[in-house]
DNA sequence: TTGTTCGTACGAAATATTTCCTACCTTTAA
DNA sequence: TTAAAGGTAGGAAATATTTCGTACGAACAA
């Protein structure tokens, strides 16, 4: 393991510790009791302990910060959003359409569940390239 | 398990269980000896048992199908390709970008590795609908 | 002061995933 | 007929991931 981050390979977040990025990454620095409450909220029911485990390990894996300084912890992402974002993305378009995002797209747009006005949205993005 | 089966979920394959079924996919019904040789050719060194081992308990999870006629069982895709990958794209811009098939454009297209043919490809596609 | 609440640390258990070892059967070539 | 090659089955081990129980310290209100 630590050979492959002294290869300063992209780490690869599992799905939990991907819910708990998206927490931080949308409201910020936070209390694993804040991180704890929203993905009972807006995912799952976990404890509170699953929840501080899990971010001490990213902590390990150097995929989290975390602010010693007062007793209540605040963690916060140490990946910044939009390269992992894109790294994930880019993994998922090789491992699923080879690579081809114009694959992607087509997959996209027969999903029933893109609406039209997501599709005008895609539209006027590439419009203004 | 049986509950969730019953249930009908999507079933959710793993990292390695997408490798096999890209294969299934891409060449059709195959013996585990073949599918093996494309792993290690496309992907990595892995042992003939461990792909067989994976077959198996992908067809228990009902992810592939089984002819046993001959000696050299034939394997099948029992997942459809189009419909599993609507369902795991689906997932992964929930997950990754809120539901939003533009965000998930946005991201495409700040991307490096999205070439300008790619760009084009798109286009067009949206330009006949 | 004392007890309740809220925090962290740590170990271990429960699952899930992946890999490989061993046994044994069938086919085939010498 | 015998040895080698190639097939399946199944258990067990190795990892990876996720969850929770327990211990214990700090803050705070009564």
């Amino acid at each position: 393991m630590i050979a492959e981050q002294q290869a300063n390979k992209q780490p690869e977040p599992t799905k939990s510790e991907l819910e708990i990025l998206q927490v931080l990454w949308q409201h910020g620095p936070s209390t694993v009791r804040f991180v704890n409450d929203q993905l009972n909220e807006q995912k799952r029911a976990v404890q509170y302990t699953s929840t501080l485990k899990l971010m001490q390990i990213m902590v390990e894996k150097e995929m989290l910060n975390r602010d010693e300084s007062s007793m209540k912890h605040i963690y916060s992402a140490a990946l910044e959003e939009q390269k992992t974002k894109g790294v994930l993305l880019d993994r998922f378009v090789d491992s699923m359409f080879n690579g081809s995002a114009s694959s992607l797209m087509m997959q996209l747009l027969g999903n029933k569940k893109t609406s039209k006005k997501e599709l005008q949205a895609i539209k006027d993005i590439l419009n203004k390239m």
